[in-house]
DNA sequence: TATCTATTGATAATAATTCCTATTAAGTGA
DNA sequence: TCACTTAATAGGAATTATTATCAATAGATA
C-alpha cells in the first residue's frame, strides 16, 4: 500500500531548498526547479511545498504577505531588514531554548517557536 | 503645514483595536467600524492599518496567509493553535528581553522581536 | 509487465490586499 | 467664522499570491 510517492518534482524541490539559504518564495523555487524540469507546474511546487511543511521537512515563514520557504528545519531564528527585505538565519539555540523553557503556558503543547527580529541591516542603517 | 490628518475613520479604527484582544483581520476591523461609520470603505481600513503599523502604533502579525492586527504594541509574545486557529497574547517580558540581549547581530539594528509559539491549545490537544 | 491510484500540468477560481480617481472634509490662517 | 488648500475617503476595479479542479501521467507493488 502506497500513500506517498517520491517523484522527481519533489526531489528537485527539496534539493533546491537544501542548496540555498535565501528563503525563497514559491515562485523562486518554481523558476529554479524549472531548469531541471522545464514543464513543471507552479501548482505542483505549491502543492509539494505545503506537503513538506505539513510533514515537517520544510519551514514556512510569512514575511510581507508572502510565504518564504526554508529547507533548514533545525532550530534557528530569523532576522529581517525592513528596508531592503533581506532575510537571514540566526543560529542561536540559547534563545529558542530559553523561550520554550520559560514560556509557561499551562495546557498548551508547544511544537514550534518562531522568532523574527525586525530592524535595519548594516547596509541600510 | 499639515501632513497627517486625524479623521473619524482613524479614531474609530484605533478605538476598536484598543477595545479588543482578539487580533482581528482587516475585514473584522472593517465590519466593526462599520457600525459607527456605515459607509466606511475597506480600502480606508487597510490604508489606515498599514499607516498605523508603519508609525508603530499598531502591530501586524502574519498567520496562515492573513494579516492580524494588534492594538497592543507593548512587548509581548503570541501563541497560536494550529488546529483551531486561536491566537492569544503571552505576557512574558523575560523572553523578549533575553532574546534581544543575546541575539548578537553585529551592525543590525533591532527594532522589534516577534515570537510566535505554535502548537495545540488545551481544548485541541 | 499490468494494475492501481497518487501525483502532475494546465488553467480556472478564489480571496486578500492594493490601486485609482472624483469627491469630501481636516486643519490653517485671514 | 469662513474660505482655502490638499490630505484622506468611498467605491470599485485591478492585482497578485495561493488553491481547486480534473483529465492525463507515472511511481510503486505484485
Amino acid at each position: 500500500m502506497v500513500d506517498k510517492r517520491l517523484t522527481i518534482q519533489k526531489i528537485k524541490i527539496l534539493e533546491y531548498l537544501h542548496s540555498v539559504h535565501s528563503h525563497p518564495t514559491a515562485d523562486v523555487v518554481y523558476e529554479a526547479v524549472k531548469k531541471h524540469i522545464p514543464n513543471i507546474s507552479l501548482a505542483t511546487v505549491y502543492r509539494n511545498l505545503n506537503q513538506m511543511v505539513d510533514s515537517g521537512d520544510v519551514l514556512r515563514l510569512e514575511i510581507n504577505g508572502e510565504y518564504h520557504f526554508d529547507g533548514d528545519v533545525s532550530k534557528h531564528l530569523h532576522c529581517y531588514c525592513s528596508r531592503c527585505g533581506k532575510l537571514v538565519d540566526v543560529f542561536n539555540k540559547k534563545i529558542t531554548d530559553y523561550a520554550i523553557k520559560n514560556v509557561d503556558l499551562p495546557g498548551f503543547e508547544v511544537s514550534n517557536v518562531q522568532v523574527l527580529f525586525k530592524g535595519l541591516c548594516t547596509k541600510c542603517s
